[in-house]
DNA sequence: GTTGCATTTAACCGCTTGGTTATTTAACCT
DNA sequence: AGGTTAAATAACCAAGCGGTTAAATGCAAC
């Protein structure tokens, strides 16, 4: 699923996650989201448009500004994808630990504990 | 977190995330993983080397061969900031929501609906 | 309408990435 | 030792990324 490249993109960079985590306490303009920060505000602006095709932003004009908001659908997407892969890994691992038990009572049948 | 960093930028690739689907089903060797897809071995075996080190499987050898394996911890870290941010995202907007409905009474008041 | 502020776009740079083919390493089997 | 198989490494390439500075855009306010 392209939308999940994206998210998972979005999401491998600390700054971007630092962003999210800003807007998280409400929504910010680009100006506010980028004071934090010690590089430039196209550097920003960049990271901001990678969020924003990611889904997990929105931007809006106000006046000369605009406003980012989250947008909590893609990251929905990215933790629904996560938790049914943990899933089915965690099954994975509770047969293999049940066969590794099976084999081992086996083995302590034979004496060989 | 940096290894937030390997893990979300290990899971941005769908043949990297086809990898790990492909190993819930049970371990495998690197001609085994690299058969379904069109690319060459060496790119699969980049591609083990990105997810081994996000910590997302483990390699060890057995005869010729390279088995891999799931290791499951770091989706855990992933799943989790996610899940964290999931609900932080989640309250503001249940606040904003409460906040936009109280704004809505009071219009309703003044008799502007 | 021009000055000023907030932000984006353009053009560029160095590094990384995902891919390739060719070569090397490692282990097994005679 | 020699040959075969499995995988990794080397060397390379084109494209993408995160950053920069400089220029352009959009809007407001005078």
């Amino acid at each position: 699923m392209q939308q999940l490249d994206h998210t998972f993109a979005a999401l491998a960079d600390p700054t971007r996650r630092a962003i999210l985590a800003r807007l998280a306490l409400g929504e910010a303009t680009v100006g506010e989201l980028a004071e934090p920060f010690e590089v430039s505000l196209p550097a920003i602006s960049k990271h901001l448009k990678v969020l924003e095709t990611a889904d997990l932003i929105i931007r809006e004009k106000r006046a000369q500004q605009r406003v980012c908001k989250l947008k909590p659908e893609a990251l929905k997407t990215a933790s629904d994808w996560i938790e049914q892969n943990r899933r089915m890994w965690e099954e994975r691992f509770d047969r293999l630990d049940a066969y590794l038990r099976e084999l081992q009572s086996k083995e302590t049948d034979n004496g060989n504990g």
